[in-house]
This record gives C-alpha cells, structure tokens and sequence, in this order.
DNA sequence: CTTCTGACA
DNA sequence: TGTCAGGA
C-alpha cells in the first residue's frame, strides 16, 4: 500500500496525474480518511494506463478496456475489444504515416528547386 | 510538511 | 497536466 507520493514516483508521473486518471474514473484508490491509498491493484491499473497512453490510445478507450477486466475476469471480451483498437490504430498510424510520406515528398520537391534556383541565378533573393 | 479539492492557464 | 489557493 503506497501513498499518492510514493505511488507517483513509483509510476514515474506526478500525484496531479494520478488524481487525473481517478478523476476520469480510471482508477478508484483507497482512501484512508481522505488520504488516497495505492494498492497493487492501482499500480497495475496505472501500468496498462500509462503503456495504452503511449500506444496512442485515449483515455475513454483505455477506460473502456480497464473496465472489462473487472466485469470479466477471464478476460474474452477484453481481448477481442482489443484486438478490434489495436487493429484500428494500427490503421491509423498507417494513414498517418502515409500523410507524412506525402508531405516529406512536398517538402523535398520544393527544397530541390530552391536549391536549383540559387545555384542557376547571378543574383540571390538574400545575401547570406 | 504532505495531501485534498477546485479553478484557471 | 502544471500550478496556485485555502483548508485539514
């Protein structure tokens, strides 16, 4: 059982990150009077938080498979559930990567004809 | 001195 | 998320 403080640096976050995800119902901590309690439970929770956030994934949608782990405790739904997210990000990122290798080719294009244009002209725009 | 809630940046 | 206020 660990306080908000030791919990945070435990995790690596802060004690405002961890009230963050509890106030979005991510995790629910213990309480000893109003003193917020971290047991295992919370620091596994805070683990699968924290790896979903770096995949990419929102805080509703890791909410979303948080929540299936305690209503199905052999975990079928969850898998199947994030099997369909990971497919879907995977999409995504693709996409995305696809943008970015469209806007690289941009950027080249228009690097290569400045290049030519200072190269082939007596005069430069600037003098540097 | 540490934590809590709520508000604002 | 950081940070500050005002209490406990």
């Amino acid at each position: 059982m660990l306080g908000i403080q030791e919990a945070a640096t435990l995790l690596g976050v802060t004690m405002r990150t961890l009230r963050f995800y509890e106030d979005k119902g991510l995790i629910a901590p213990h309480r000893s009077g109003t003193m917020r309690i971290y047991s295992r439970r919370e620091i596994g929770r805070m683990q699968l938080i924290l790896r979903g956030k770096r995949l990419g994934f929102s805080i509703r949608e890791i909410k979303e498979f948080l929540d299936l782990y305690d209503v199905d405790p052999e975990h079928h739904e969850q898998v199947r559930a994030l099997k369909d997210k990971v497919a879907e990000r995977i999409t995504d990122l693709r996409k995305q990567k696809h943008a970015i290798e469209q806007t690289l080719d941009e950027l080249v294009s228009i690097e290569r004809q400045a290049l030519a244009w200072l190269d082939g002209s007596p005069i430069r725009p600037v003098d540097d």
